[in-house]
RNA sequence: CCAGAUAAUUGGAUGACUGCUUUCUAUGAAAGAGGAAAGUCCGGGCUCCACAAGACGAUGGUGCCGGGUAAUGCCCGGCGGGGGUGACCCUAGGGAAAGUGCCGCAGAAAAUAAACCGCCCUAAUUGAAAUUACUAAGGGUAAGGGUGAAAAGGUGAGGUAAGAGCUCACCGCUUUUUUGGUAACAAAAAAGGCAUGGUAAACCCCACCAGGAGCAAGAUCGAAUAGAGUUACAAUGGCUAGUCUUGGCCGUAACUGGGUUGGUCGCAUGAUUUGCUUGGUAACAUGCAAACUAGAUGAAUAGUCAUCAAUUUUUUCUUAAAAAUUACAGAACCCGGCUUACAAAUUAUCUGGCAUU
RNA sequence: CGGGGCGUAGCGCAGUCUGGUAGCGCAUCUGGUUUGGGACCAGAGGGUCGCAAGUUCGAAUCUUGCCGCCCCGA
């Protein structure tokens, strides 16, 4: 958890658009590798959404997972994005954590 | 009891574990989204524009009267007009006798008013039932018909060849005077004898208001470096954030490519909030006391669970059980308004109807 | 934070300034032409003029307030 930074410039974005993902059912996942050693995490959630008080709820709820998941479970040296879709804003937050842990091994597994 | 009108309020509650932001007396404690935070439609504060002075028009806005306010296009009170059985609601509401434009179709005519059908008179002709009928000409007429959103006062009576504000009564209008009111305006009286069609959210006229840009304003610290090239004008040039004049300042302007886009302040004590007093019909103002109540920046204020509350649906003989839902919506420099969105609930006053006493 | 533009038939656009009849092209349908199809010719249908209120006798057009989309500057 101590290791557990934001990203927040727009370049990192852009490198992990070009880095590897992973489609699920409420959100997709970019990651990519870079040479510091913290694990990164940006969320992105766009208009097509909702209004503000959607996209933020998304936002929370993301941050939420990754702060129980990712913490334990991610790879130091790498950057995450989590790109929250609709679904996020009623599925069970237990489910939610199901397809975080899979779409987690999936990626890891593409290198 | 039913149906409404107005004003105002609330905007699920409690607890546990795990977390986030800020502050502090720092192994802990405290505080942590709204009535609209929204739209960005107005008005201010604050900051800068090398803070210069004056004049000018342009552009935009506002538009009954009085008051409130830091200010407003906002609010309060009143007046006029319109709607509703009523409580009450709506109202950009100056000027059309300064000028210009427009009023499609229809209709005779859409504005220096006007004669299509009709009505009436005159003289002529024909016929003849002779206080009448027809035809054409000249004149009178604005009552009737028809068109239109709108036809130059309306209704009734007198009057007349037929008619007409031609005359009279009532209503409307205009002008003058008086009374009430701070005023908009209202009421009354007299006179005129109908003049001034509508449209200014058409141009316009009149009165009043507005310098521009915005916290990515702006200030400061640090890092990085570099300032370079081309063209034009060269003190007869350029800038001075609408234009002009005076004054002031300076090499200036345009293009090309390159670098930086970090921290701190601005930034939370304010036209502040709550309670009371006094003045005022009210908006609001005066005075006193108490309180300090978010400050983020890929942007905190949350995640999960439990209990309760409300509503809906289903099952059920009532009790009850289960499930779902709990609106609109997220501060970004700060205030005052406006506009728009909103599940459900509550309170007060008033109106109409029905029933009972 | 500030500024600008657009919304009209299935699609792309006129008409809005200067109020009165909603039109053009492609597409659709019908008929003709052809052995058949395309092209061509003739005709037809299709519109809450983004939504609501106001001004006016009358609003796609004027005014105000909302909704949606797009673009630009700091």
């Amino acid at each position: 958890m101590t290791n557990l930074q934001t990203i927040k410039s727009s370049r990192d974005f852009q490198l992990a658009k070009k880095g590897l993902f992973v489609r699920s059912q409420s959100f997709l996942l970019q990651a990519y590798r870079s040479e510091e050693k913290l694990i990164r995490v940006g969320y992105t959630v766009s208009k097509q959404n909702g209004n503000a008080i959607i996209r933020n709820k998304i936002k929370r709820r993301l941050r939420s997972l990754a702060r129980e998941i990712l913490s334990v479970k991610g790879k130091l040296n790498w950057n995450y994005v989590i790109i929250g879709k609709k679904n996020a804003l009623n599925e069970d937050f237990i489910n939610l954590k199901q397809e975080f842990q899979i779409a987690l091994k999936n990626i890891h597994r593409k290198i």
